[in-house]
DNA sequence: AGTACTCACATGACAACGTCACACGAAATG
DNA sequence: CATTTCGTGTGACGTTGTCATGTGAGTACT
């Protein structure tokens, strides 16, 4: 049990999720080294033992993100709805993703830091769902850049909201129906639509 | 000549200017009230006599950002070409404000900072000019739904496309080629064969 | 004109941060 | 049991944002 490998790969999930807790709770102004350590139950130089530096930190927070998100997207896809209504609980996902955890969300869509390769290689692991999904619909011809044109925009969205610039007041309309309108306007999207998938938001 | 104010005001303009340009060139790490100070002739102490704390500097450079693409935008709107094109044209002005100075375009469409209301009120600035120009195209009435639903999606691509996960190879499309599906997808559109709602100039 | 005031700016100081070098002690190895 | 390995704690250094204080040139008052 107190096996020294173990232990140390304890410590490694401990600093992840401290990091992850002290970004959802403060914003990356509150993720410092020793706030995390202390969160985690170790001192402040213990991260460099398991990371070369807080940006590789951050990286490996934003690379968790994607896979989750993958998951999640894979879960969809596999479900039993229509194509139309899997690709908008798709959508729905992701601005479920900014909603629950905009900071690290922002981190997500920001330019990779750390190890780069890993963060596009995750990133594009939601990305591959997205593109079968829309594949779906518009068929295997256009999926890539319908599908290029549907993630930005949902991106977009999420992100237009989160920056405070998508004020109903101004624009008289929600980020669902502005994803519901996304995917209505596809070629080949069948326009009735009963979405009742995707969280709370 | 050596007025006190006018000297005062001078510095300040010079701040400014100091910190975009350390912000262009090195991004948001390289911006330090030191380095600000230095590159405008004066202290690292001066900022704090122009503006509370770093956070509204940058703010300020946020909201000459959005005056500066809102001047951009009105250009663009009282030019001569059809109301296809202009629209088009101004989304791609967003694009170039993303291309040109990317650190700054990230800084205008982060959470609001400093003295939000300042920002919001110049983005809003800009997206009033969006707003007239999609009014044009689709009608009045769904000016609003449509005019978010181009912004973001905008935003979208020229984020997607800053942080790296937009590549060519996998999506097989541009920014530019986004823009254009978004403007032709756009009801009562010229080439596309929509419905002809509201066409007004 | 001469004096007192004002204010923009410079400077010293402090806490907090990321990071490195080093020390310690327990697990692993023989 | 002796030795090595390695995860972690600790001291230290340079840098950053920020504030308190000093200073000197422009401004106002008599």
């Amino acid at each position: 049990m107190t096996n020294r490998a173990d232990s140390a790969a304890a410590t490694r999930v401990a600093l992840l999720r401290a990091a992850g807790d002290l970004l959802d709770a403060g914003g990356p102004a509150a993720v410092t080294l020793r706030a995390v350590g202390a969160q985690a139950g170790v001192s402040r130089g213990a991260p460099y033992g398991h990371f070369p530096d807080k940006e590789h930190l951050l990286a490996q927070l934003v690379v968790d993100g994607w896979l989750e998100l993958a998951q999640v997207l894979d879960r969809i896809r596999n479900g039993g709805e229509s194509a139309d209504a899997k690709l908008e609980a798709a959508l729905i996902a992701l601005l479920d993703v900014a909603a629950r955890k905009p900071h690290l969300y922002a981190l997500m869509w920001s330019a990779p830091t750390g190890d780069p390769s890993q963060i596009v290689e995750a990133a594009g692991r939601s990305q591959d769902v997205f593109l079968g999904l829309v594949g779906d619909i518009v068929g295997r011809e256009d999926a890539r850049r319908y599908g290029a044109l549907l993630m930005s925009s949902a991106h977009g969205i999420a992100s237009m909201e989160l920056s405070g610039h998508l004020s109903k007041q101004k624009w008289n309309t929600t980020p669902r129906a502005l994803v519901a309108m996304l995917v209505q306007a596809l070629p080949g999207a069948s326009s009735a639509g009963g979405v009742s998938a995707g969280d709370q938001t």
